[in-house]
RNA sequence: GGCCCGUUCGUCUAUCGGUUAGGACACCAGGUUUUCAACCUGGUAAGAGGGGUUCGACUCCCCUACGGGCUGCCA
């Protein structure tokens, strides 16, 4: 078996399955994971999966001022969280520089891309005048068509020798036939006058080379569509399948910027969302099948396609993804939820459960779950088994524990000691006394929750009786019913 | 400036020439309720504007407006 891991990637063209579905996510590392980078990401592992096909990860490094290890990292990480698993070993598009250099020379041994010796200076100067003319500012080397022998000893770059009569079009999944004049197009630079590549190349260059049937990126990149097609053509390569989705846009319906608050993964990981609902509210975002709204990984790659992506760039909309969250929350198991709750408190930097705080979690589980929007509220709702006598209520529960409250609950405990441990004879002994007092449960719950849970907010008070066990709960009582 | 893309309820969307334009979230009203919630019932709410094509346009074409993208030896 061939060491994958150890071994460059082949330069040449691997031989592929017919029909054999390969997508990738190409991101800059400059930052972190940002959430339309992980939508993008989505959709491509969607495809990938639903057809038994491959993803695949690239590194766009070749920015090397703005590339860093540590948003590499966070990408990395942010993937991961979101359970999208890449195929093989990111690739650094960085490392593969010798090899575009290579391609690069191979279209000019060809003709098909030529040696420029305009300098920078000259071109800006160009433009600018192009510019303040109101001209177009296309540049139009004069070296394209200059006899080699005329070539001075000087720096240059290597420009594609792109057609200057016709169309260029890219029948996009998305976007439909879009076609470009080619008279609107100049010679694009392949390979810099330091011999790095260009993004344009660099990104032809690896999609061939790492054998990618389909590109599915954001539709900002519509445009190099049509010089990536030519780079292509011109060595003569088939042309991926390109399906460009639209942007994600603010609330206000603006790019989505800092101002708008949360743009990482991280962040969302951060606000308590676990990672099933992203995938979920992502995947429906831009896409839909029918008026599917809450489905699991299976349904969505079983459904995804490009043919049902939207073209007009959608906002996010967080009180849609509350409720996915909570419907999510509903299906997923006890243990996976504490599971992702542990994750949840490592991303905030709060303290770890202990082992014995995890198993008083998991026994309220299904209590403190129900309907959740959020880990946070998970923790909120839990804080009764977290916390332990003597149990201190926060301001406002304090006040449901006045003298009247604190003589109905010194009355209910001894009534508890002996009863069968269900909630049914649990309701029927706060009843009766309730009854008693000529009041409703709405009258004596609040002070049950305060002395069982210290707080306002807590599952419902005979839930939190049975999770408790008689003991506990008596000892509670009878700790608040003597007035604390 | 040039080129390219987009525009259905507040939001995400269904519709793929013939529908009372559907669903979901949100919102409003009422009900229920031991807290936060949830739940039940009902309701408000949409095809940017203007021209065509057609017996018939949200659906096809054109123009305008608005939004977005690209226009680098950034990615």
């Amino acid at each position: 078996m061939v060491s994958e891991r150890l071994t460059p990637m082949p330069v040449s063209m691997p031989a592929q399955l017919p029909g054999a579905v390969i997508t990738r996510f190409a991101p800059s590392p400059t930052g972190f994971l940002h959430i339309g980078g992980a939508r993008t990401a989505l959709f491509n592992w969607l495809y990938a999966r639903g057809r038994g096909g491959k993803f695949l990860l690239r590194i766009e490094d070749t920015d090397r001022a703005r590339s860093t290890p540590e948003a590499t990292a966070a990408i990395l990480s942010g993937l991961t969280w979101l359970g999208l698993d890449w195929d093989g070993e990111a690739i650094s598009q960085f490392e593969r520089a010798p090899r575009h250099a290579e391609v690069a020379n191979q279209m000019l041994a060809k003709g098909a891309a030529y040696k420029c010796f305009a300098s920078q200076d000259q071109i800006e100067a160009f433009r600018e005048a192009a510019r303040a003319e109101g001209r177009s500012t296309l540049y139009h080397s004069p070296w394209r068509d200059a006899d080699p022998a005329s070539h001075p000893d000087a720096p240059f770059v290597i420009r594609l020798k792109a057609p200057q009569t016709g169309e260029t079009v890219i029948d996009d999944a998305v976007q439909g036939r879009v076609i470009f004049r080619n008279d609107q197009l100049d010679d694009m630079v392949c390979l810099r006058s330091d011999g790095t590549p260009t993004y344009m190349l660099a990104v032809v260059v690896d999609d061939h080379d790492m054998g990618v049937t389909h590109i599915i990126r954001g539709d900002d990149h519509l445009n190099n569509a049509a010089r990536q097609s030519q780079i292509y053509h011109s060595m003569g390569w088939p042309v991926p399948q390109f399906a460009h989705i639209p942007l994600i846009h603010g609330e206000d319906g603006k790019k989505l910027s800092k101002r708008h608050g949360a743009l990482g993964v991280e962040d969302y990981q951060r606000m308590g969302y676990p990672a099933a609902a992203i995938r979920n509210y992502l995947a429906r975002l831009g896409w839909s099948h029918g008026d599917d709204e809450f489905f699991n990984d299976a349904q969505a790659t079983e459904w995804f396609d490009l043919g049902e992506i939207g073209r007009a760039p959608s906002r996010l909309d967080l009180k849609k993804l509350d409720h996915l969250t909570a419907l999510h929350f509903s299906v997923m198991d006890d243990a996976a939820v504490l599971h992702e709750l542990q994750a949840y408190l490592a991303a905030t930097g709060a303290d770890p459960l202990s082992a014995p705080q995890s198993e008083a979690i998991l026994r309220a589980m299904p209590q403190l779950k129900d309907k959740a929007r959020n880990f946070g509220q998970i923790l909120e709702r839990g804080h009764f088994v977290l916390t332990s006598r003597p149990i201190l209520p926060d301001e406002k529960a304090a006040k449901a524990l006045d003298s009247v409250s604190r003589s109905i609950l010194n009355e209910l405990t001894p009534q508890l000691q002996n009863v069968s441990w269900n909630r049914e004879r649990l309701e029927a002994i706060v009843g009766e006394i309730a009854a008693g007092h000529g009041l409703g449960l709405g009258k004596i719950a609040p002070a049950l929750r305060a002395a069982l849970a210290g707080r306002t907010v807590s599952p419902s008070v005979f839930d939190m009786m049975l999770v408790l066990g008689r003991d506990e709960t008596l000892a509670r009582l009878a700790e608040a019913g003597a007035g604390g």
